[in-house]
DNA sequence: CGGCAACATCTTTAATGGTAGCCATAAGAC
DNA sequence: GTCTTATGGCTACCATTAAAGATGTTGCCG
């Protein structure tokens, strides 16, 4: 590939007035801008990136890692930070965990390596102190693994209460909660003590289960599910922590003769696209994803540029009201 | 953050020595290696990918350019892309065109410039002959706009056959394929191809219908479905194109009061986990999007390395039997 | 035991492709 | 005569690597 020197070469100019008329520095002649795009034109020229971003001293790049990909959830949330980062002029570099503690260290590392201009970890543990001493900024979604890290999470426990009072206001009296990862610990795990509260308060019978991270990461809940009715025979009422675990209770539903919302009431959480796309389409608590995902990526365009910018953000969720309740 | 400088001061070396310790090249004494290692240590120091990069003559990073990311076989493609470029040691740029041809243009341009090893265009109609003197491979994922350059679909054809056959056998004599979008040619038309040919052999009433980009941009083919299920009210059997489809198909279905598979058969294209979740779960003709994706990075990995690659990689199709047949 | 090749160890220099600060020159305005 | 506008070259710098060179150290042969 042809680079600047090829250029002001055939230009008849030397490099530095071509990398002045590239980025509108300094004087040149109309004439001479002219001859510049001529040559830029005839050799294909396109600047290097690399050699910029070394000069420049950015990459103008975010490293965004998440668990999983597929995920409803998380396939949105990558598409809205997508959109977000490309509007304030930002590459993606997009990398999946799978859970796996020695690949998402090894993500880190290389998003460092990478000169990335900052980091999105999305729901996911990380020892942000440790990265801190490099230097790139670190912004957390539904996670908030230090303090000092800027991270961004919805209302978690104002979900759990609207969940909890929509079932009961809908006449549900033996609620259960689906959602929290076993042995870990998250933000949405709030989203069960808004929940309890809400039930202790109304003196409604409830329980609440977790699942295994195995369970998670197969994105596969049904058997799960399965056992879970079974434990749970008289539940009228479930408030599910993700659409993605409500779309498969309402399969499961239908296999085990159980009609939603008739004989049982049912809402997810999120407000995905799968939560519309479910038969019956399911009511959900849903999270601002757009704003969410905007909010992260202007905390690294704000640090990058040194400017301030909020530490915490927290945003409010609502109830959308659907078939399954 | 600290430079390879930094850690040659203080090791007492110079760069040169520092990066050669780094990469395990030439002779160097183990005690000098132990200063060398400690220095690093002892600064935090990570070395400069974009320094590297310019060294070396590549980024080891692909860029992935995709229609939409939420939609599930976005989705899945691109989680399979990421684990087999990951694999190869490559990093993932990801961008949407959200079919708009002027982000995709400029997407194009920004992995032109980022020098990135390989580009991978999934569903979108590029001018590959225009990139070419670039340099930069280009594989396409289902897409083929131009004969030199690689490209990777799945046996579509015969997918079409396969779902007509397995409606047919089913006992549906009307049936109906959704699929192929207006004004736009891709290789998953040819599934409507295969389809027809299987119905006019066996002498079965058969219809085809397409839909506009703007009910593919959205994802929300709802509206669309009522209509030409109220146009085609005596369809027994449907063979959609997209899993995305079938699910809205079963939505629609339900609230026409249709039973599916009573009243309506109903076969869905690509197997991804949409078609599992859906209810009831979805008949399908799967792509391996594992192997598909494995192929593509595969071929980049190859031009880099100046090995030999096939240009034309055709993937088989299978049939996936649930609830819906 | 001198001489010389082979090896070991580290340094010097140049190159990767671009950007930016500074400088030199000159023409016209005030 | 000085200030502003205009033009474009020189050189250092970004962080790293490749190639070649410098220096010392063995080992072996005659």
């Amino acid at each position: 590939m042809a680079t600047i020197k090829d250029v002001a070469a055939l230009a008849g100019v030397t490099p530095t007035t071509v990398s002045r008329c590239i980025n509108n520095r300094g004087y040149i002649k109309d004439e001479t801008k002219a001859k510049i795009h001529k040559a830029m034109e005839e050799l294909g020229y396109r600047p290097n990136g690399v050699a910029r971003a070394l000069s420049k001293q950015t990459t103008d790049t975010i490293a965004v890692i998440v668990p999983h990909i597929t995920h409803p959830y998380f396939a949105t949330l990558i598409s809205k930070l997508e959109q977000s980062a490309n509007a304030h002029g930002f590459k993606m570099f997009l990398m999946s965990s799978r859970e796996d503690d020695a690949r998402k260290e090894s993500y880190l590392k290389m998003s460092l390596d990478s000169r990335v201009s900052g980091i999105i970890v999305c729901s996911e543990e990380i020892e942000s102190e440790k990265l801190q001493k490099y230097g790139t900024p670190v912004v957390e979604i539904e996670t908030h693994a230090n303090p000092n890290t800027p991270h961004i999470i919805c209302d978690n426990k104002e979900g759990g209460r609207l969940a909890a009072k929509a079932l009961i206001d809908a006449g549900c009296r033996n609620l259960l909660h689906i959602g929290g990862i076993e042995d870990s610990h998250v933000p949405a795990d709030d989203r069960a003590l808004g929940f309890r509260e809400v039930c202790e308060t109304s003196n409604v019978k409830h329980s609440e289960v977790s699942y295994s991270s195995r369970v998670y990461s197969s994105l596969d809940y049904m058997k799960y599910i399965e056992e879970i009715l079974s434990k749970f025979p008289d539940t009228d009422g479930i408030f599910a922590s993700s659409d993605l675990i409500a779309a498969q209770v309402c399969q499961v539903a239908r296999r085990t003769g159980r009609i939603i919302p008739g004989d049982l009431k049912l809402i997810g959480f999120d407000g995905v696209y799968i939560s519309e796309m479910a038969t019956p389409s399911i009511t959900t608590i849903k999270q601002p994803l757009s704003e969410m995902a905007e909010a992260a990526v202007s905390i690294i365009d704000a640090i990058q540029n040194n400017q301030p910018h909020e530490s915490e953000h927290v945003f409010p969720v609502r109830l959308i009201r659907r078939e399954t309740l």
